[in-house]
RNA sequence: GGGCGUUUAGCUCAGCUGGUUUAGAGCAUCUGCCUUACAAGCAGAGGGUCUGCGGUUCGAAUCCGUAAACGCCCACCA
């Protein structure tokens, strides 16, 4: 064996051991079912550091549950993430000289199918150089038959029940990829922006303002590009100011349509100039006053958001006729351009707002009137806010819960039509002998046909497909196909899933629309908890992207630092919800531990067993064994908090500073001598516990090790041995020699005994480097009692010392004026130096020693001396004050007597 | 404009219902060591008036109030 440990063969070969072995595959038995669904990544997206926290995370709890001797199932699967594949899918087909709009639908899907099974799936397979443990057998897709059969079932269910209603709204509008959007899909960015103050002229000859005299009212806009669709102007019936408009008409700048001027407290006094211009078609707010006083609609956009001034009235063409087919942006400023030259522009102001982004394009969407499909959410945030709210289902971190509440208490309707093709296409079928007499908007309600299979007859059905979370929220059911068959062995078994690994940016798009399902259509929750991760940042916090380069590629982070320490350094600084500033030396620390590991192994595997000595290591087995016991149950309880990274670090202490820092050390034979088979075999079954322990978060090189510690049967795996298997039951056996059903006190007395023992030895070895002894040197070590300390043996061979135990005999062998001392607990501790030591450095530590101990004692005394501590306290807090002080008394007690011998 | 969260060592974070030897860990830093498992290592050390201010209490990193900074979510002020 290297003293190097080289992960890429033996990770290559596990996963490969796993596979054969089918040990990821689960099939409903009588265990404890424990369930976990993959939040399905995008078909055709490639790993990054995002994916490889989440999949961690999930990869350990289900590990985790399947040494704890549950079923474990991990369901993997892809999304055909509608509007993004789309767009990757027209990209490539623009490659090649292809338009979209020169295919049919048919050709359309032909091609992105394609692309799918070209680059589908390619995640999948990274996810297993991560060492994820997924059920591959289970692997589904968004889009495969049984998701997309629940998906149609679903949707006329929902219309059968009056919850998706077709409707004209003002929806978020794509102009780049020519969609609706759900409100979710918006981002909002600050902007630096213009605030154009227009001029309307009052079309009643000889009204003018009485203040100033003008002729015309002054309306503020940030989008002077939408006039050509006003259609009124709006001011508060309260506004003084504007009172002088009132029932007059104003015409509108560059365009020359007369427009009324309406009353309603929608505009705020006091904002801009009080003067709102209502523009319909183009911002929700117009629209609803539109609605509100039966205005008509403008829409001056095509669809791609460049202007179309067909629709502008006849009449008044000539005068706009120069905009049509500009875009929105350059029309904005040719409009206010012109404007100026006509003066009509009375000002223009900096201003800051928020435009909205879609998500997906990253281009501003237009607010736009369009008849789409929509799902009533009242109904759902009903349903699937209480069990939330009162922890049915407990959120990690939980702070989540009020961003949970906020949305689902000021739920809107959910938009889940688009007008792509990538996707479940809309089962909404309308008579076509109809539907060209009346066209989509005016058809009637009542004749569409909505069902799962296409009618009889000469039916057209909705261009639409549907948005894909509209397929996302039934993962968890349609996964076991509890949809189309409910009450199937499957869904029965396995859901409700247990825990739910996610980002907190889907809360809603995701999560809370499951819970809407899981209640709607299981009722019951879709999952037990929910870890949201946090987000992986670079180390100066800068969200990883790919404009940026700075995401690492996980594949090639995991041929460099293997898949174990990649793992542990994605999951080091990641408690629940927290950011983490991800930086390569995590990656190397995690690299790093698992070569201790690996030395630790080299050391134990290269013993020599002997049948001589018996029990020679009988305290530090003890020891470690009470230890190891006491770190189970404390990486068990982080386990059920969820503090992952906890638990590991703690394990890392674990390894490195109990077992190789200490135990081994206790218990390694000297050089070339063999080692007692008692010893060996304990060490060997503590070993077994430390892997099994260690396993979910790494592994790979548990399961090399594991399968190198005994002779192991073909098949077996250290992912399946359950906690009371193997190690702890081999430790039990009687031949160890020491009694390990050691009672609680026991343990803990050996615990706190040994941490004594670590004291004393730490502070010979400070000695050492202070005074440069090498370690080799053989001391003496003084100190009362030294004669009959139990674990003198150990603190021999850990400190490298003799031990002698009286005053007396330091005082007659003449040394005690040159003594280096420490103090642990209440005892001093004093190594007689052969060489000069510096007096006064040595004093002067001491004193500064004294001088702390007498600080503390004079806080002790503060409490003890005031009344009303000792009266409130409880009594328990009162004696142990008590004892801190005996202590310190104590300390100091042996401080000045040190202090005095050096002085002579 | 609302709501939530954060602020503890150079960095990343623990510190649960106030008292557990006058605040802990990992990393980083510094000093010794190529000691016969591991230099991807070992041993040792230094480093914080717990963001500021006020309050409650015998006692506050911990509870309350307040200010500031940073972050996130939501919202139709054109």
């Amino acid at each position: 064996m290297e003293s190097k440990y080289n992960p890429t063969d033996i990770e290559a070969r596990w996963y490969q051991y796993w596979l054969d072995n089918k040990l990821f595959h689960s099939e409903p038995d009588g265990r404890e079912p424990y369930t976990i669904v993959i939040p399905p990544p995008n078909v055709t997206g490639v790993l990054h550091m995002g994916h490889v926290l989440n999949e961690t995370i999930q990869d350990i709890l289900v590990r985790r549950a399947r040494l704890e001797g549950k079923n474990a199932c991990w369901v993997p699967g892809t999304d055909h993430a509608s509007i993004a594949t789309e767009a990757k899918v027209i990209k490539r087909l623009k490659e090649q000289g292809i338009n979209k709009s020169d295919l049919t639908r048919e050709q359309f899907l032909k091609h992105a199918w394609d692309w799918t099974d070209e680059h589908g799936g390619i995640i999948l397979k990274q996810l297993r150089k991560l060492g994820c443990s997924c059920d591959w057998d289970r692997t589904s897709f968004t889009m495969d038959e049984t998701r997309s059969k629940a998906v149609i079932r679903v949707f006329c269910d929902l219309y059968k029940k009056g919850l998706i209603y077709r409707g004209l709204r003002m929806v978020n509008w794509d102009p780049e990829r020519q969609t609706a959007l759900s409100d979710e899909e918006v981002i909002y960015h600050d902007e630096h922006s213009k605030f154009y103050y227009l001029r309307y002229k009052v079309a009643e000859p000889g009204v003018t303002n009485p203040e100033t005299g003008a002729d015309y009212a002054v309306v503020a806009t940030t989008r002077p590009e939408t006039i050509f669709g006003d259609i009124a102007v709006c001011i508060n019936p309260k506004e003084e100011k504007n009172q002088w408009l009132k029932g007059k008409h104003v015409i509108v700048p560059g365009v020359g349509r007369v427009i009324p001027i309406i009353e309603d407290r929608y505009v705020e006094i006091g904002f801009g100039t009080g003067c709102l211009k209502v523009t319909p078609a183009h911002d929700v707010n117009d629209y609803a006053l539109g609605q509100k006083y039966n205005l008509k609609t403008i829409d001056i956009f095509t669809p791609d958001a460049h202007l179309n001034m067909d629709t502008v009235e006849e009449e008044l063409q000539a005068n706009v006729r120069k905009y049509h087919g500009m875009d929105r942006f350059d029309c904005r400023k040719q409009i206010a351009e012109d404007l100026k030259a006509l003066d009509l522009v009375e000002k223009v102001e900096d201003y800051d707002n928020k435009v909205g982004y879609s998500e997906r394009t990253n281009v501003p969407i237009e607010p736009r009137l369009s008849l789409q499909w929509f799902v009533k959410m009242q109904h759902f945030a009903d349903i699937a806010l209480p069990p939330v709210m009162n922890d049915d289902i407990v959120f990690y971190p939980t702070k989540y819960k009020n961003t949970y509440r906020n949305w689902l208490e000021n739920i809107k309707d959910w938009c889940i039509s688009r007008q792509l093709w990538w996707g479940h296409r809309i089962p909404a079928y309308y008579d076509a002998d109809l539907l060209a007499q009346t066209g989509l908007e005016d058809y009637p309600e009542d004749k569409i046909i909505v069902s799962e299979t296409a009618p009889e007859g000469n039916y057209v059905q909705d261009e639409g497909a549907l948005d894909t979370w509209f397929s996302s929220w039934l993962w968890p059911i349609s996964l076991f196909d509890g949809i189309e068959h409910p009450d199937n062995k499957e869904i029965n078994y396995y859901y409700p899933t247990a825990d739910l690994v996610t980002g907190p940016d889907i809360i809603f798009f995701w999560v809370a629309r499951m819970i809407m399902a899981g209640y709607e259509y299981q009722g019951k929750m879709p999952f037990k908890h929910v870890y949201f991760t946090g987000i992986v940042r670079d180390k100066l916090g800068r969200k990883m992207s790919k404009s940026l380069g700075n995401s690492p590629d996980p594949l090639d982070l995991i041929e460099r630092y293997g898949a174990d320490g990649v793992r542990m350094g994605i999951l080091l600084s990641a408690p629940a919800g927290n950011d983490i500033l991800y930086d390569d030396s995590l990656c190397e620390q995690g690299r790093n531990f698992c070569n201790k590991i690996w030395n630790c192994f080299r050391l134990v595997k290269g013993w020599d067993v002997s049948d001589a000595n018996a029990n020679a290591n009988a305290q530090a087995i003890a020891w470690f064994d009470a230890k190891l016991r006491q770190t189970e149950d404390e990486i068990a309880d982080l386990f059920s908090k969820y503090r992952l990274s906890e638990a590991l670090m703690t394990i890392f202490k674990l390894y490195t500073d109990e077992f190789s820092g200490w135990y081994l050390e206790m218990i390694k034979p000297a050089y070339q001598q063999p080692i007692d088979r008692a010893t060996y075999e304990a060490t060997l079954s503590f070993f077994d516990r430390l892997l099994r322990l260690l396993h979910p978060f790494m592994p790979f090189i548990t399961e090399e090790l594991w399968q190198n510690l005994y002779d192991r049967k073909p098949g077996e795996s250290i992912m399946v041995t359950t906690q009371n298997q193997t190690g702890e039951t081999l430790s039990r056996e009687n031949r160890i020699g020491f009694n390990s059903g050691a009672d609680q006190d026991q343990s803990e007395s050996i615990l706190s005994e040994v941490e004594t023992l670590k004291l004393i030895v730490s502070g010979v070895r400070n000695i050492r480097a202070s005074k440069n002894i090498p370690p080799k040197e053989v001391l003496t070590l003084y100190f009362d009692g030294a004669n009959t300390y139990a674990y003198a043996d150990l603190l021999k061979k850990l400190a490298n010392v003799e031990l002698s135990y009286s005053e007396a005999v330091l005082q007659s062998e003449g040394q005690s004026g040159s003594c280096a001392t420490f103090i642990v607990g209440t005892t001093e501790f004093s190594v007689p130096m052969d060489k000069f030591i510096n007096v006064d450095e040595e004093l002067k530590k001491l004193e500064a020693d004294l001088a702390h101990q007498q600080g503390f004692l004079r806080g002790v005394m503060a409490k003890l001396g005031n009344e009303r501590f000792v009266a409130n306290a409880k009594p328990e807090i009162v004696e142990l004050e008590r004892k801190k002080k005996a202590d310190a008394e104590a300390r100091i007690a042996a401080l000045e007597q040190s202090i005095a011998a050096l002085k002579g």
